[in-house]
RNA sequence: GAUCCAAUAGCUCAGCCGGUAGAGCACAUGCCUUUUAAGCCUGGGGUCCUGGGUUCAAGUCCCAGUUGGAUCACCA
């Protein structure tokens, strides 16, 4: 994989790596804050099977102010908040954490258990209340005019002379997005609680005096960013495109941390966003999907692999389509199965396969997830059973808890993603669409109903009887199946038709592919073949015939002859002549 | 306005350090007849967005442009 390749060639010269990455908990991360996860998790495991010294870390950015009411919460309740450090800012009702970073943050952390991701993990606020910022902050304060020339530079935002880099949570109201230090004495800073600092939270007008340091203060994000690289030695830290574009974030923190700091920027990871059916998924709106959702649906290596095997760049356009859903789960599979075969592989995908397996070892065999999928919206279907049986033995552990998961991603995506038309949905009545079947489908119907009336109602019976009633109508196989599927489903493919029979009512099926009108004479046309292809056939198959039944029968003033013949591998042909 | 990413078969995309253009799906042919998102064989189909440059050699590297997508310029 070329770009962890590309970055070992980049990485500083220092006794030990340390990898870093961060989420700001305002809402419930969604999925695109897992690609971050994934891609750092890759990297701390690459480097450390590579026998570097290295160590992840994770930060909650939660001394970050609160810019928008909590998703589902009344502004009567948090209106007062915005702007205040997301650290001091109660939990919502029911949570069983004191405050809503906390709230948002711990399942978030739950998260990197479950998928397989191995960080560290800090919180900005302990750093602050600490004093382990006091320095990086006295620098910068002291260093403001440098800071104001770096923004001018960097992203051509001006900052008035008396604009500090930093910010103290106002002692009246409590907020700290809201207040600007106006000068700073090297103990305390002067500043003004402003109602029109910025325009998502209103400051009170309080005007002090205070210091600056142990949690009273907070840095703006873009140079807080390079004063954890500076303290907390980062040298790795990707980010997502929003950050990294020319004069962003990214840019401004590199120059803070290279003229204030004196530090090397660590080395970037730029990565695209996670894009859902083409559109940004945005936490804030509360739509699209959460990494909560993503992790609930998706098994771990799955979802590994969905965010490794896409280069860093590159946007991730994942669909909820079966289509899409189907083949993401087909490529690993496939990879898997060169794996277990001990196929010859290049590097790269041996390493997006390492990578994206944490979990178990390679030696388990797994089930096609679309099987899965129409399996469990059959009734009365035991899948591990019916793998089982297909398998020939008993499922291992790992493999059975390979298919549990999958099992349970078919019923999300069932429930939470699945489009009508991508249901299994049996059809009430008869589909308008069937009136495009053929005469000749119609008649493998007819024949299939009748055939059926004499075998054993199970799903191999009701299976092998498709073949039977074709040979006896006669049609391609192919063409019988999907006048069952138009039929019965009102689709063009199904699951395995036996199966799919086996589970409806007999009656129902018998009256259902009775139900079209059916032109006899047609399907006679259709059907029929010259006396010279039946010679002919009749002679290739001589030395098998072991019985021979002919009939003329007559409609319309049209005539036909049927002779039915059986073979001694046991299938009985239905050969149709005109007059 | 600036920046980043993309552009390759009908569709979705892969193409690692420059060396005879690939896969899956779709399509077509043939086979098979217990194939149903779970058969097999074979095949057709490409101006690798355009124009220049570097090179013995460019889908790949460089420059300019076109189209599409995204981001930043307030905050994080």
């Amino acid at each position: 994989m070329s770009w962890l390749d590309d970055l070992e060639r980049k990485l500083h010269d220092v006794d030990i790596q340390v990898v870093n990455d961060a989420k700001s908990p305002s809402g419930r991360p969604h999925v695109g804050a897992l690609r971050g996860v994934l891609i750092h998790d890759a990297v701390y495991k690459f480097l450390k099977d590579k026998g570097i010294k290295v160590k992840n870390i994770y930060g909650s950015d939660d001394y970050d102010p609160m810019d928008e009411l909590p998703g589902g919460q009344t502004a009567e309740k948090y209106d007062k908040y915005l702007g205040a450090p997301l650290s001091n800012v109660p939990a919502p009702e029911g949570s069983e954490h004191k405050d809503i970073a906390m709230h948002y943050i711990s399942d978030f952390f739950n998260i990197f258990d479950e998928i397989g991701a191995e960080a560290e993990f800090y919180y900005m606020r302990d750093y602050y209340k600490s004093g382990f910022f006091n320095e990086a902050i006295d620098i910068l304060l002291s260093r403001a005019a440098e800071v104001r020339e770096i923004y001018k530079k960097v992203s051509n935002a001006d900052r008035p002379n008396d604009w500090f880099p930093a910010q103290v949570v106002c002692e009246k109201c409590g907020k700290l997005g809201t207040t600007q230090i106006i000068d700073y004495d090297g103990k305390e800073a002067t500043y003004v609680c402003r109602e029109d600092m910025v325009t998502w939270a209103k400051g009170c007008g309080y005007k002090g005096k205070v210091s600056p340091f142990d949690g009273n203060g907070k840095l703006p994000y873009k140079v807080e960013w390079a004063s954890k690289w500076k303290y907390l030695g980062i040298t790795i830290e990707g980010a997502g495109t929003d950050h990294n574009t020319r004069g962003g974030s990214r840019d401004v923190a590199d120059a803070v941390s290279r003229r204030i700091f004196n530090y090397q920027p660590p080395v970037n990871i730029p990565y695209g966003f996670f894009l859902m059916g083409g559109a940004k998924m945005s936490s804030s709106k509360g739509i699209g999907a959460t990494a909560r959702d993503m992790t609930n649906f998706l098994p771990p290596e799955i979802l590994r692999y969905l965010m490794l095997t896409t280069q860093p760049k590159r946007a991730i356009n994942f669909e909820p389509s079966q289509l899409f859903i189907t083949k993401l789960f087909n490529d690993y599979d496939k990879l898997h199965n060169k794996i277990i075969t001990g196929d010859e592989l290049p590097d790269y995908e041996q390493q997006i396969y390492t990578l994206s397996n944490v979990f178990t070892d390679k030696k388990y065999e797994v089930v096609d997830f679309s099987l899965i999928v129409t399996l469990i919206q059959l009734p009365h279907i035991d899948i591990f059973e019916r793998v089982e049986e297909r398998f020939g033995r008993k499922l291992t552990e790992a493999e059975h808890k390979n298919l549990q998961k999958r099992i349970e991603a078919a019923k999300y995506w069932l429930e939470n993603l699945a489009t009508e038309e991508e249901l299994i949905q049996l059809q009430e009545t008869l589909p308008e669409e069937a009136n495009e079947l053929s005469q000749t489908q119609r008649g493998f119907l007819r024949t299939y109903a009748k055939h059926i009336k004499t075998i054993d109602w199970t799903e191999e019976g009701l299976q092998t009887a498709v073949f039977d009633a074709a040979r006896l109508t006669p049609i391609n196989p192919k063409l019988g199946f999907a006048a069952i599927y138009r039929t019965v489903l009102n689709k063009q493919q199904g699951p395995k038709a036996g199966s799919l029979i086996a589970y409806i009512d007999k009656d129902f099926i018998e009256t259902r592919f009775n139900e079209l009108d059916f032109d006899i004479v047609e399907y006679w046309n259709e059907t029929s073949i010259s006396q010279d292809d039946f010679d002919a056939w009749m002679r290739d198959n001589k030395d098998k015939i072991i019985e021979q039944k002919e009939q003329e029968i007559t409609e319309n003033s049209t005539s036909v002859k049927e002779y039915v013949v059986s073979l001694n591998d046991g299938k009985t042909y239905l050969k149709r002549v005109k007059k």
